[in-house]
DNA sequence: CTATGAACCGACCAATCAGTCGGTTATCCG
DNA sequence: CGGATAACCGACTGATTGGTCGGTTCATAG
C-alpha cells in the first residue's frame, strides 16, 4: 500500500517535468536515463519503478507536453469572442519569455524528427495537429454561422491557417537573426488575412 | 600518389550518397558508422581515410544535400518566366515519387532537430533558407521592376512565402492521411496568392 | 509487534559503437 | 626492380548506457 495514495501521481508528474526539461535542454538523442534521474532527484531503480523503459518515459513526456499545449491554446482562444480574432490568437507562440515555449519548440522539433521514422510519434504529431484544427475549425464555423464568413471547407482552411503558424514559427525559432518577432507576427497575420479575404462578407479591416 | 586523381572525389561522393541514404532511411540518431560503411561498400578504416569523424561526415553529407536542393530549386524556377509563376514554382516539393524528396524530408527534419541544440547546424539551416530567399526575392524584384507588383519589402515577403511552403510541406509529409497532396497544393497557392494580393497592380487572376 | 508489499537504491551486466592502429595491397616513380 | 606512399582492411579498445536485480526502508494492515 502506498503511504500517500497520490504519491504515484506526484512522482510521475515530477519525472515527466524533469524529462521534458532535460529533453528540451539537450535534445532527445543526447539524453540518458541518468540525466533524467538526476533532474528528478531519483535513482535509476526509483525511476524504473514508474516507467519501464526509456521509450515509455519519453512517450509519456511528449504526450504530457501536447496535453498542456492544447489546454493552453484552448484557454487563450476562449479569451477572444470575434472569430477572426480567434484565428489570429496564437501570437503567444512568438514570445520567448514564455516558459512553456522554451521547452515547447525543442520538443516539437524532436517529435517531428522522430515521427519521420516511428509510427507512434507520427500519431502523436497527428493528434496534436488535430486538436489544433478542431479549435480553428470551431472559430471558422462560428464565423460562418454569424454570416461573417462565406461558405468554405472549414477543415481545409483551418489546416492551412495552422500550417502558416507552423511555418513562420519554425523560421522564427531556428533562425531568429533573420526572422524577427516583428516579421513573424506580421507574416502570419498578413498570410492568414490574405487567405481569409475571399471568404469575408465584410470589406477588409 | 593516387592511382586515379579523381578517386578521392569519386569516393567522397559515394560515401556522402551512402550516408544520405542511410540517414534518410533510419534517422541520424539511429545510424552507425558501420551502417554507412556497408552502404558505401567500404571498411571502417577505408571510410576513416576520407572522413575523420562521424560529425565531419554528417556535416558534409547535410551540406551536400542542401547544395543539391538549391541547384534543383534554381533550375526549376528558371523554367518559368512570369514572376508570379516563379513564386508558385515549388510544387515539386509535393511529389513523393521524386527521389530527391524521399531523402529530402527526413534530412530536413533531422537538421532542424539538431539545429535546436547545435550552432553549426543552425548555420546550415540558415544558409539553406537564405538561398531559398534569394531566389524568391529575385522573382519579387523582377515583378516590381516590371510593374506587376507594387512596392514592398521583398525580403520579408519572400520569407513569408517560403515559410508558407515549409508549413504546408511539414503537414503533408508527416501526416499525409489528413493532408492530401491536393490540399497541400491548393493551400500554398491560396495562401501565397492571398499574401500577394495587396501588392498586385493587376486585378486578381 | 509482525508481516507484507510498495517505494526506492545503486552496483552490476551486456550490448553498442566511435575511433585507433598495425598490417596488407596497389600504384606510381626513379 | 625496389622504395615510397596512397588506399584500404578489420580486429580491438575504451567509454557509454539501458535495463536488471538483490537489497533496504518504511508505512500500513492484521
Amino acid at each position: 500500500m502506498p503511504a500517500i495514495p497520490e504519491l504515484e501521481i506526484i512522482r510521475k508528474a515530477q519525472i515527466l517535468e524533469a524529462a521534458l526539461q532535460t529533453i528540451a535542454a539537450r535534445g532527445h538523442a543526447n539524453v540518458t536515463m541518468d540525466d533524467i534521474c538526476k533532474a528528478a532527484n531519483l535513482s535509476k531503480g526509483g525511476l524504473a519503478h514508474y516507467y519501464r523503459s526509456k521509450n515509455d518515459l519519453f512517450q509519456a513526456a511528449f504526450q504530457e507536453f501536447f496535453n498542456r499545449i492544447f489546454q493552453r491554446s484552448q484557454e487563450t482562444m476562449s479569451t477572444f469572442e470575434d472569430p477572426m480574432d480567434q484565428l489570429l490568437s496564437f501570437d503567444w507562440l512568438y514570445d520567448l519569455t514564455d516558459p512553456d515555449l522554451n521547452i515547447g519548440y525543442p520538443i516539437v522539433f524532436d517529435v517531428m524528427s522522430i515521427a519521420v521514422h516511428d509510427d507512434t510519434y507520427r500519431r502523436i504529431f497527428h493528434d496534436w495537429i488535430d486538436n489544433w484544427i478542431i479549435l480553428l475549425e470551431g472559430a471558422l464555423r462560428k464565423g460562418m454561422a454569424r454570416g461573417l464568413f462565406t461558405k468554405m471547407n472549414p477543415e481545409a482552411v483551418a489546416r492551412t491557417i495552422s500550417a502558416i503558424y507552423q511555418g513562420t514559427a519554425t523560421r522564427w525559432y531556428l533562425d531568429p537573426e533573420a526572422h524577427s518577432t516583428a516579421w513573424a507576427v506580421a507574416s502570419f497575420k498578413q498570410a492568414i488575412k490574405g487567405l481569409m479575404q475571399p471568404y469575408l462578407t465584410q470589406p477588409r479591416t
